[in-house]
DNA sequence: GCCAAAAGTATGCGCGCGTAAAAAATCATT
DNA sequence: AATGATTTTTTACGCGCGCATACTTTTGGC
């Protein structure tokens, strides 16, 4: 390997003995190019070790063969994963990635919009921070830039939706919980920074009035993404207070029920579906811990693969409609209730 | 708010009646124009919405007040929880901040060298994946591009060194363990994937025999970073196998722990350091979930905050002395024992 | 109202690359 | 060897912006 740095891809054409056109052809198809040129390109490139400055590539490509991937808040491991999974997917198609997160700020999410923009990518697949999002914001950008949302819907914003079914999430947890046992209450944030709360209250409400049964919230104080805490907490409050309604907590996330579940250990309460247990914890997303939490935690979980999967479809579809579908579809996943021994 | 859309710095110079030069030179410091100009400029921004292409800026910008952050896996709480303390202080040290993730990977950790480089950063805090790092592209990384290495050290590269001191770590935790009850055994993976579990190794080996105690290696297999599933496994089999050598469990990191925890709660053994407890479990790096474990865990905790504002710090100092300094400095700062209920 | 300093403008070039059109070279075929 | 088709080269321009220079206007102190 040469040392001799290459600053652009002027030099290299020229050391290359190539035209800069078609170098830089060859960077957009390989196969664009007579294999003998092709070859040429190659060797050189071993000698040389460069590579063009993607930033400038996509200042004025038609298609740019990048995608940006936003999540609301990274360090919750849920997003974390479910980015990584939709990234591995847009690079086996061919695209570079990019992964961005809000970390739960207003502010930080229009930069990311801004940031976005300047990268003109081929698409987006977006997961709003939902009720502090900035709709004019969304609604502007979508316009410019294909996108598509998962995770968390917003009406009439970006060109599809694919995520999890809330109604599937709840309904089977509380159809599981009542079915074994006494009817759950369901345990939240009073506040939630997560959008799909609202929805699972909601669907708890309506599931429970459904069977005929009295719905109990246990709505807990807490701001911002410190779930596992604001569970603790609040589960610590319940106990001591004996406020519980029932010996049935369904945690609106796995998050909450961490924090629940620990507070559980430390009053010396057995959590289980066995005799001998005081109380049964469920909860919903099947958090990548939730296996090894004590005991193990009974949760509803997203399929990962499965809207990760089909969100990068849809976007590839959309790319490939050229940015624009006729009509905006939206597809609830449905869940899949994993019992372990919580509950 | 003005609907036309604004393509460049020209089109909206024009339409505020202002040169783009001068325009320019607002967003390159606002103070730096007259403040009735200012005044202008500001009215039609609301009017207008522009907003410069980023990448477009730092494509020959002198100083691009741009900083790239990359550590070797974002799933990992641990990851999550610094990188982000990282980019709030660089915001608040008015630069742009871009985190990026190797994802475990080393073909993604290159690509991610290369993308940096495209962006040209004022610099860049960089955590290595360790040994499957390609010490030949960091170097030649770290001549273009000023860098500060943390979290990992790699012996020469980058301007400077900030981390955790893995001696503190360690040391603490056995002297801790002994001083309280049974000497440690040290519970890590084989072939770590986390590159400071070498270090821990050998510093618990160090210290075992500083005290004149016997050294306890407990190794267990697996590969990649699903380490509560490799502790949990690893646990499993040595409690199965009755070949724990001592009933306190000095593990490399909190996350093998979380799943040594749940084997232990799976086996019925109670771990504590009070009577009728079969067993102690302590870790490394205080996990922010790491409160709620059952029992919480006893760990030697990073102190985040220190590492990231000295880190930080020290990036500012390099960017500042034009992107060298004189002699590569190494900082391992001090752990912090946090007592708990495991051990 | 004058003048020097400060601020703004006009102009032109550069960054690293894509892309279009026309001219030239190469290739495969007869 | 001539033909036509394919590739490559040449040339020229564009993307959105920074920056340097020379020049013009505004500002404030007298």
């Amino acid at each position: 390997m040469d040392d001799q740095k290459i600053r652009n891809m002027e030099e290299f054409a020229a050391l290359s003995g190539i035209s800069r056109p078609t170098v830089s052809k060859y960077f957009n198809d390989p196969n664009s190019v007579r294999p003998s040129t092709r070859k040429r390109i190659e060797t050189a490139l071993e000698r040389y070790d460069y590579r063009p400055n993607i930033y400038a590539m996509n200042q004025n490509r038609r298609l740019t063969k990048t995608v940006g991937i936003v999540v609301p808040y990274l360090a919750d491991p849920t997003f974390a994963e479910i980015a990584r999974n939709i990234e591995r997917r847009c690079i086996a198609a061919g695209f570079r990635a990019t992964i961005f997160s809000s970390h739960g700020e207003q502010a930080l999410e229009n930069e990311v919009l801004d940031r976005l923009r300047s990268l003109r990518p081929s698409g987006v697949l977006l997961a709003p921070l939902g009720r502090k999002s900035d709709p004019e914001q969304f609604a502007r950008f979508c316009e410019e830039v294909p996108t598509i949302l998962f995770d968390r819907n917003m009406a009439g914003i970006g060109e599809a939706f694919v995520g999890s079914d809330n109604y599937s999430f709840v309904t089977q947890s509380v159809e599981y919980l009542t079915r074994t046992g006494e009817p759950p209450c369901f345990f939240e944030m009073k506040n939630p920074s997560n959008p799909n709360a609202y929805s699972r209250r909601k669907v708890y409400l309506e599931t429970m009035e459904k069977l005929g049964l009295e719905p109990m919230l246990v709505s807990v104080d807490g701001e911002g993404w410190a779930l596992e805490e604001i569970g603790y907490e609040g589960a610590i409050r319940a106990l001591e207070s004996r406020s519980l309604p029932t010996d049935t907590i369904l945690c609106s996330n796995d998050r909450l029920a961490i924090g629940v579940l620990a507070a559980c250990y430390e009053k010396g309460l057995r959590v289980g579906r066995g005799s001998g247990c005081a109380l049964r914890v469920a909860a919903h997303d099947d958090h990548p811990f939730s296996r090894f939490t004590c005991p193990s935690l009974t949760t509803v979980g997203h399929e990962y693969d499965a809207v990760s999967s089909r969100g990068v479809e849809r976007l590839l579809d959309l790319i490939e409609s050229g940015g624009r579908f006729d009509c905006r579809t939206e597809e609830f996943l449905p869940a899949r209730l994993v019992l372990r021994l919580s509950a």
